[in-house]
DNA sequence: GAGAGCAAGTGATTTAGTCACTTTGTGACT
DNA sequence: AGTCACAAAGTGACTAAATCACTTGCTCTC
């Protein structure tokens, strides 16, 4: 079962074979698709199928016209699904259950590490002005993620943000809780920063509480 | 910019809508490529690349000369990688890093959980007579997290786990912790089958710096 | 020098087929 | 009657040769 080694499976790995050799990262430019076809004696068609499938892992990028990139994740080890199934409250209260189980963890991990927290400081103040939209309030999570000192802890919390990027959004957008959220932030920012771990922890569970009872006082809306 | 509604990722996204329609779950059988092209009115190449996408995420699955079928991740929120990068030794200590975080506080929310524990006990008596190959010591993690009661700490854990699953098994191989590993999953079984989240979750940190330690005194051998 | 416009390169998609594999059912042989 | 071999139908895997649409950069003009 299963002895065949694979079948245009043998392309995408070669494509990232060639993207490493090169030593690309992401934005970087890759050969075109009809010189892959040409390099690899095959036809376009079936490069493409290779390329697609590497665009729904965000390991390439597909520009018009223009050409092939290196995607974003193509690093991660793992990655929010794209083809996520369409939201519930249920999935949305699993979802915020989960970050409640992780978060704390990270949090006092954070105001442990020797991390830099400028990044973490400049999330917590961006959200009150958001020059770039709401998805500004999310941040403060990854740079709390990032500034445990882990790498794939980041790309976890990233990914389960992104999940419900644009439902997240839209309950932060129908309660305001932006100044609360605020003020809960810099709670934590700075008990991160005094390397009070249990303080950060408690906090951070809290919080992801409040947000918790926010979702499930909410009767929800139908899906756009 | 990208006013472009999107490309044939709308395809994604009808096929989806198909699957979901007709309430199909893992292993059913999806209309054929031919009859999709015919009933979308494109062409087979162009349904193909959209399955290969589907295909990427595990949401389908190919089998030559047989059908297209319902893949094992289709209600995914999260998933392990699939083009993932070559290993380092920093990688897998970044990974166990990871899980080092998350896992002590999933073991202490399963002995505090009203789940069953009787698919944990298995897996914990199944790693010492391995009946299925050495999959099955890995297993004991998942099903830890599946006793948390929140699948998506489930799905974290098991593509956390997933991304490196011969990287694993080789690392096992060789220092053969077999019995170690027994006992100390049992502790944790017991402890979680007991109610007491503190010994869980302390007994989960131990258990994990163990492996950490190992992975530590190893010295790399090269990529198969 | 700045802008309009053309041309080359690229992805997006079509059309029309061939080959290889799996499944299933039918028939002949035992 | 049961079983095995084989053919047929359906499916995915892949090829081949185009055409359309978009981006970019260059050149030519004003």
């Amino acid at each position: 079962m299963d002895v065949t080694p694979s079948l245009s499976d043998r392309l995408t790995e070669a494509i990232l074979g060639i993207i490493r050799d090169a030593d690309l990262g992401p934005g970087d430019a890759i050969p075109s698709a009809r010189e892959l076809a040409k390099r690899f004696e095959i036809t376009t068609p079936t490069i493409r199928e290779a390329l697609r499938k590497l665009e729904a892992t965000g390991a390439v990028e597909f520009r018009h016209g223009s050409g092939t990139y290196v995607g974003p994740t193509i690093n991660n080890v793992v990655l929010a699904n794209p083809h996520r199934p369409p939201i519930t409250k249920e999935s949305v209260l699993q979802l915020i259950g989960a970050r409640l189980l992780i978060e704390p963890a990270v949090a006092a991990q954070a105001a442990i590490a020797t991390q830099s927290l400028d990044k973490l400081e400049a999330a917590v103040t961006n959200a009150l002005t958001p020059p770039g939209g709401p998805a500004f309030a999310l941040n403060f999570h990854v740079e709390l993620a990032a500034a445990s000192g882990n790498p794939v802890v980041e790309e976890l919390i990233g990914s389960l943000l992104k999940v419900r990027l644009r439902e997240q959004q839209q309950i932060r957008q129908l309660y305001d809780n932006r100044n609360r959220d605020y003020e809960e932030h810099r709670a934590i920012f700075e008990a991160v920063q005094a390397g009070d771990a249990a303080a950060a922890e408690q906090l951070t569970r809290d919080h992801l509480d409040h947000i918790r009872v926010a979702v499930e006082a909410a009767e929800f809306l139908e899906l756009p």
